[in-house]
DNA sequence: GCGACAG
DNA sequence: ATCTTGTCGC
């Protein structure tokens, strides 16, 4: 798939900020999507040594869960890592994954948070515009607001509060387990949102595209580290 | 000024 | 994110 929205990445901390300032006006936080067929998982990996960082992107056929496609990309990281500029410090990287992707995911399922976020623009509202997608942001714990405890079932939410608005959903995919939070990304409400994740859950805290990627990465960073510990790279 | 702070 | 093995519990 290609990237829709070109934007230079060489930006300053304060810059960003003012980038994000610009850009969340474009997030839409209603549900704008047709039936989903292909949903897609995407993560990233790093070896601190050398700041090289490995992008995944896993795409399912939905709601079977069943892989289509998986692609990588690697790339040195620039941008240091800075909580609520988090989007600046890796979607160069999981953007050279998904323009190799052949299928076109109808969704994305981004590792982090969207409008729960300082600006309401977190990375999966970033990538949601610069692929002209809809997102999820699926974090595992929290950047900004206050959750109410959900039941300690399997399935039970509750909401993510910051400054008064609701922004996201606590929702607990196990049981007695720490909970995920998921928030809109792009084009999707946070009840479609919710629903969503729920459908790519497989008895996992991690619902399945985001935790296969995040395996798919992990490994890619283990083979380039034996690699290079080798001497051999 | 102090504490919090996705990955 | 990453550093790190086994281990207690469902």
């Amino acid at each position: 798939m290609k990237t829709k929205l070109r934007t230079r990445w060489n930006l300053t901390p304060q810059e960003a900020m003012r980038l994000q300032e610009t850009l969340r006006e474009r997030v839409e936080r209603e549900d704008r999507f047709g039936t989903l067929q292909f949903v897609a998982g995407a993560d990233l990996a790093f070896d601190p040594e050398t700041n090289l960082a490995f992008a995944g992107v896993i795409v399912y056929q939905f709601p079977q869960l069943q892989e289509v496609e998986r692609r990588m990309a690697r790339r040195t990281l620039r941008f240091p890592y800075v909580p609520g500029l988090l989007s600046f410090r890796e979607s160069p990287v999981l953007l050279a994954a998904f323009e190799k992707l052949r299928v076109e995911p109808d969704l994305i399922l981004v590792d982090g948070h969207g409008i729960a976020h300082p600006r309401r623009f977190g990375i999966a509202c970033h990538l949601g515009l610069l692929l002209d997608r809809p997102t999820i942001g699926c974090a595992k714990s929290i950047l900004v607001g206050e959750a109410v405890e959900p039941g300690v079932r399997a399935g039970s939410t509750a909401p993510l509060v910051d400054k008064g608005e609701t922004v996201g959903i606590v929702l607990r995919t196990r049981d007695r387990v720490k909970p995920i939070y998921v928030t809109t990304g792009h084009r999707v409400s946070l009840q479609s949102a919710v629903r969503i994740a729920r459908q790519c859950l497989d008895g996992f805290r991690i619902p399945k595209p985001t935790r296969e990627a995040d395996h798919f990465v992990r490994d890619l960073r283990r083979a380039y580290q034996e690699r290079r510990a080798r001497n051999q790279i």
